[in-house]
DNA sequence: TCAAAAGTGTTCAGACTACACCCATGA
DNA sequence: TCATGGGTGTAGTCTGAACACTTTTGA
């Protein structure tokens, strides 16, 4: 098993960017590239719970919003040695959490990659791939926000994990509309430049919904 | 390694109806059940190649038309005896082929499923559910259509996929402007009651290809 | 009073559904 | 010429992108 674990850091800068979670090895093979975190299954535990013990050691069990599966990697060839298939996970864990990472490990950027051992650099594509289709009909995004947050904060995370810029006012009202996002009442204050204070949000839901799951041919009525 | 394999049956009738392969068990645990098709890893070979190999001994290998993962089943006691994690795939053949079958074997109606052995039913749930999504969102319906039929036919392959009649109108519109069905230029001969003759289509592309990415927040432009 | 940040209003285009209507064929 | 099945036209709704404009704050 390998997670491959995202999170968005600099949440309060005006830069955030997507990070992914890698260790970095100490031995051959591949000795000084970057790899995923994980480990072997055990005969008495399911695949999640594997990936939940497994990273339990780098970051904080808790902390970890959203886990789901995506591919299996099983070229015959993709690692030296016994023959090793890699099943591999999505995880999510919200800003502005910092959980305290062991020194071998740390968050990298997905668009300034270090070298990469084996197969894991399709991996964390494969990954990001996933998250960008889901952000945009799922309400996922409840698993890289904060739990109160602006609109500006809301759409600088997901301007980070889509890889583009997105309008703060459209996503309020798509995510608006389709139930994904409540407004608490509360305000935030407004920074030392002024400005008019931004109304809270948070996530309805803290479990992946579909919220638009037919793009066409839906059902009739 | 297990394979969810579908077809539509019964095309040329007005009631089709999406089928799955399904074995039945001779041997104890779970006698008389019915279940996947599937089998074991070897060493050398990797996933996708394992099933198309362990599928040549149901239906002939050609007529497998789209072949992609589904989710690992990992439980610790989904079978009995030793410890076994099913990675499941979702197979498709096109209409009209009707490969030869072993004894054994048998195209089962997913809405009258016979008692399944294990946990092979909710694979099947889970199967069907993926199959929907992406015939609204890709060009998947290839892999079940003819090379040409008309769009009758197609809308009736539509509604056994989708559980729900379609549109044959409104069909014709969508995968049109996407680019995802082609007309040949003939036409079918109508039936013994007569009626105007049927254009025929084609699918433009024979691999899986997204045809409608974004549901909401695409890249701006 | 001005700049900065947030929020609202408005317009526009595209996609999809639903349904009425027209066309081509066999008996 | 009629029943049958196929195809086209069209209206209407909904969604979302873009962007101008207004509101609220700190200095």
């Amino acid at each position: 098993m390998l997670a491959v674990v995202f999170q968005v850091g600099d949440v309060t800068s005006r830069k955030p960017a997507l990070n992914v979670l890698l260790w970095q090895r100490a031995l051959d093979p591949e000795r000084g590239k970057w790899a995923l975190p994980g480990g072997r299954l055990r005969d008495d535990e399911d695949l999640t719970t594997s990936v939940r013990r497994q990273l339990a050691e780098k970051v904080d069990v808790r902390e970890i919003a959203h886990l789901e599966q995506l591919a299996v990697f099983s070229e015959p060839g993709r690692v030296p040695g016994v023959r090793t298939i890699a099943s591999t996970f999505l995880g999510l864990v919200p800003s502005p959490a910092t959980p305290e990472l062991p020194p071998d490990t740390r968050w990298h950027p997905v668009n300034d990659l270090p070298p990469m051992a084996f197969d894991h650099g399709p991996m964390v594509a494969y990954a990001q791939a996933r998250l960008v289709a889901k952000l945009s009909y799922t309400n996922i995004g409840f698993a890289l926000a904060p739990r109160e947050f602006a609109l500006s904060t809301l759409r600088d995370i997901y301007g980070a994990a889509l890889g583009y810029q997105v309008d703060a006012t459209n996503l309020q009202r798509v995510l608006g509309r389709r139930g994904v996002i409540t407004p608490t009442g509360t305000t935030a204050h407004p920074g030392r430049n002024g400005g008019r204070p931004a109304a809270l949000y948070r996530f309805t839901d803290s479990q992946i919904r579909v919220t638009d799951e037919f793009a066409a041919l839906r059902p009739p009525g």
